[in-house]
DNA sequence: TAGTAGCAACCGACCGGTCGGTCGGTTTTG
DNA sequence: CAAAACCGACCGACCGGTCGGTTGCTACTA
């Protein structure tokens, strides 16, 4: 059946974008060919542009795949937590959890690659992110309101403090070291709530 | 005489990287070219290699300028001050001043151009991040004492969740917004001591 | 059920262009 | 006049991308 064909179509889509940012990530996106992606599935130059038709639209794809998984474990998960501390809370955890996550590299790709988009689909990535970055200033805001918080922090500076923490961490973390991601998110948690020397 | 030529040369080195360091910053170190370097010098390809070796050399130089400007404008400015706390605030304030100085755009391209490095080289680099990172490790669990902290935020946790915060800063700060540098530096020092919501 | 039409998947040779880097020779300068 | 600074043509390698042709599976038919 054509529904068939489609899914095999989108499964190659998935292991393709899947292996291109383990390799964007590990080499980077520029220091990587197209006969290096290609090679790593084991197909041509040729069959992969038969999935593709460009490398911008591989890199394209995997940063909104990227923002679909933000979006579902952290974003939507969180939604129906009603009490706001709780739910920044578990934000953070969450987000960190994708950050750490080994099998979604496309987060990182998207954090680190910003340049080598065209500029008409960076827009609409950056959009996507401005979307994210206003979902957790609205829910400091919150918390804040909920704790009658006296902080001279504005929700904008306190959302871009968190994010940067906790998207920085890629740049350090190694999964074998003594940090463990449950104690990084405590720590993190704790830290924006209360400081790191109160 | 000897000296006079090699401060000539030595400044053409300085324009070289300074040049070199605005472009990467723009465009990215694998999408500018040594044509492009050149270009933006009023030099030709041949002349510029009469400065420098590599392009990788230019990039070296230019992680290790960086490094050396976070040694003085930060490490070495702050050693001076008696009191912890505030040793850890003018640390802030100045680290967040060089992120966003416009004359040391090396820093933005070491904290960003991560993989194009030789590994021997780029062991280097990473030595010297490691030293400043023990800096504000040590700096921290100091101001933890001094103030009989029952955090349970380690020290390294903090220094990084500071530093990647800190460091985030380059990826969406634009000079001519409404958030200055001086109230970005307070409000983080803010959230780093007491947190955003207290 | 054997045969076949059709199509997605794939190959590999190839293209124009650009990259980092070289080199022999010329200009500038102290 | 020596040496540093610089030029511009050039090199081999590799880049992203193209294309005509082949393979192999699937759906349909006689």
């Amino acid at each position: 059946m054509g529904t068939v064909t489609r899914e095999t179509t989108l499964d190659s889509r998935q292991e393709i974008l899947r292996t291109a940012a383990r390799l964007f990530q590990e080499q980077g996106y520029d220091a990587t060919s197209m006969n290096d992606v290609a090679a790593a599935l084991k197909l041509s130059k040729g069959g992969l542009y038969h999935h593709f038709q460009s490398k911008d639209e591989i890199l394209f794809d995997l940063m909104n795949h990227a923002m679909d998984i933000t979006q579902e474990r952290v974003v939507n998960s969180v939604r129906g937590i009603a009490d706001p501390e709780e739910r920044l809370r578990t934000l953070i955890r969450r987000h960190i959890g994708v950050v750490l996550s080994e099998r979604d590299r496309e987060i990182t790709v998207m954090l680190h690659e910003n340049h080598p988009l065209r500029p008409s689909l960076r827009k609409q990535i950056n959009a996507r992110k401005k979307e994210y970055v206003h979902f957790v200033e609205a829910l400091i805001t919150e918390v804040q309101r909920a704790r009658s918080s006296k902080s001279s922090v504005t929700p904008r500076a306190g959302a871009f403090a968190l994010l940067g923490m906790i998207n920085w961490i890629y740049q350090w973390y190694r999964p074998g070291g003594p940090l463990q991601e449950e104690d990084l998110a405590r720590q993190y948690a704790e830290i924006f709530f209360a400081g790191a020397v109160q």
